[in-house]
RNA sequence: GGGGGUGUAGUGUAGCGGCCUAACACGCUGCCCUGUCAAGGCAGAGAUCGCGGGUUCAAAUCCCGUCAUCCCCGCCA
């Protein structure tokens, strides 16, 4: 046996035999016993009893125990973070971890840490109590932390879903421009970028791109991307680029339709990612909430006289952070469910685009949805009738010129149409009870942090 | 935009007028150990207590300013 502190290229695993060996995922090593294997990753602990030395490897996979027996010079090269290769074999014992550890033969050093690194990455996250700032400034070395790194594997895996499910819908999925000509729906603030000899801005939302899409002939299209908003809040559930769940549907024949849908892609989401990240899932002790077969709706109105009769508890016009904790209690003891619509907002708190209510056209058809106490969607039916968006354009004291190559396409047969955004990261910080969306960006942007 | 906190070794904390020549845990360095797995034992290095000013015989500790950061509210996903 020998160590090579190889260096590429040309030292490249210099004392690494059996090249032909494949290499295999810590999470297989247990089907590989009494077999010789290769192995590559970080070196997770060190841990030496004099001749014996057990260097636990941690891969993308998870993490499995190698012991080095009477090479004690190896163990000294060995240091926390290091990336390393070996090869060895593969053997049961009921002393090891997992009943199997591998019996290394060979081992290279690719990598050697400059100095040791800044945060632990192989404890318990409860026992050295990083606090998230910290966390944030060693970002990419952070996420390698298994605690860490598991809440963007279910992001991840939430966003694949999203896509699987709406893609078996007939959805396709589009990409539009993240830089923009004008402040689209109002309301949020919005960076402004130069874009040569104009100011240019960052979209807050793919909202009026999406619409046009639906009115190009697609129907249906969905969006993953990232939005935009300058506003200066420093909250934990607030991030000032955050990635959107998009979608939008035509020939709908009621904003129903479209919470409908959003119902189904849950529940399929949801169980996706109950089958995908069993280990991420124990990790944060979350529990696969039930979506039911109806989510209850309930009109902002309605909304308010619960919270008043039940917890004496006043919002003024719409629900507070308190309130909407307050109704997802609500739902859960009326109905047995974490989640609800709130739907029925009043005109002059949704954009221009929401479509009026048949009933009382001073409120909208559109709605928003709480998860355990947090809105991770809004959402609604548009308006589609050209004259009708145009003159709510000028009733909001705006210049329907300006959103010309917007209400274009309305001119020509826009049908019944509307859709949702959902919040990627304030969906996986409710499952994963993360008392911080940043937590659930890989690099989040916030009123102070730009970096990294 | 408004309000409230907090800044002490690499990390997380304790100390909150003198007993601080700043403590503890983890990490780090060296030595010992063939069944560790939050390993253990022994020895050691590492902090002018965010920065600037002030009060005082005496400041990590009190005051002012400043910077950084966290949280809450407004608004939103």
């Amino acid at each position: 046996m020998g160590v090579g502190t190889s260096r590429y290229p040309e030292g490249r695993d210099r004392t690494m035999s059996r090249r032909t060996q494949p290499r295999i995922w810590a999470e297989e090593v247990k089907a590989h016993v009494g077999s010789g294997v290769r192995l590559k990753g970080w070196v997770h602990t060190v841990r030496e009893l004099g001749k014996l030395v057990f260097v636990v490897l941690r891969d993308r996979t998870g993490t499995v125990q190698c012991k080095i027996r009477g090479q004690k010079e190896i163990a000294k090269q060995l240091e926390e973070e290091a990336a390393i290769e070996l090869v060895g074999t593969v053997v049961e014992d009921p002393r090891a971890p997992e009943g199997v550890e591998v019996d290394v033969e060979e081992l290279a050093l690719l990598a050697k840490p400059v100095e040791p690194p800044p945060i632990q990455i192989n404890r318990p996250l409860d026992l050295i109590g990083m606090r998230l700032e910290t966390i944030l400034n060693h970002r990419a070395l952070s996420l390698r932390h298994p605690e860490i790194g598991s809440a963007l594997k279910v992001r991840a895996e939430f966003i694949w879903a999203f896509r699987e499910y709406l893609r078996s819908q007939g959805f396709l999925e589009v990409q539009t421009p993240k830089i923009v000509a004008a402040g689209t729906e109002g309301g949020t603030a919005l960076f402004a970028v130069q874009y040569f000899e104009r100011t240019a801005y960052l979209a807050q939302s793919p909202q009026f791109y999406k619409q046009m899409l639906v009115g190009a002939g697609y129907e249906r299209v969905c969006e993953v991307g990232p939005v935009y908003r300058a506003e200066e809040h420093n909250t934990t559930r607030h991030l000032n680029e955050y990635i959107s769940l998009d979608y939008e549907m035509g020939f709908i024949d009621d904003f129903r339709e479209i919470t409908r849908l959003e119902t189904e892609l849950l529940r399929f989401m949801f169980e996706h990612v109950e089958r995908a990240c069993p280990r991420e899932l124990e990790i944060y002790g979350a529990e696969l909430p039930k979506v039911p077969s109806e989510i209850p709706h309930v009109r902002l109105d309605e909304a308010l006289s619960i919270l008043e009769t039940n917890y004496q508890k006043r919002c003024e016009g719409d629900l507070d952070p308190e309130g909407e904790k307050l109704l997802c209690e609500y739902a859960q003891e009326r109905w047995g469910t974490e989640f609800v619509f709130v739907t029925h907002y009043p005109r002059e708190h949704r954009p221009m685009y929401a479509m009026p209510s048949e009933e009382d056209p001073s409120l909208t058809n559109s709605f928003d949805l709480l998860y355990k106490g947090l809105e991770i969607t809004t959402g609604g039916q548009r308006i589609h009738d050209y004259h009708m968006l145009v003159e709510s354009i000028r009733s909001r004291g705006l210049d329907p010129e300006d959103f010309a190559f917007y209400l274009e396409i309305f001119k020509y047969g826009m049908p019944p149409h509307g859709g949702l955004a959902i919040g990627a990261e304030r969906l996986t910080a409710q499952l994963l009870n993360l008392p911080n969306v940043r937590q659930a960006s890989f690099f989040p942007r916030d009123r102070t942090r730009l970096v990294p």
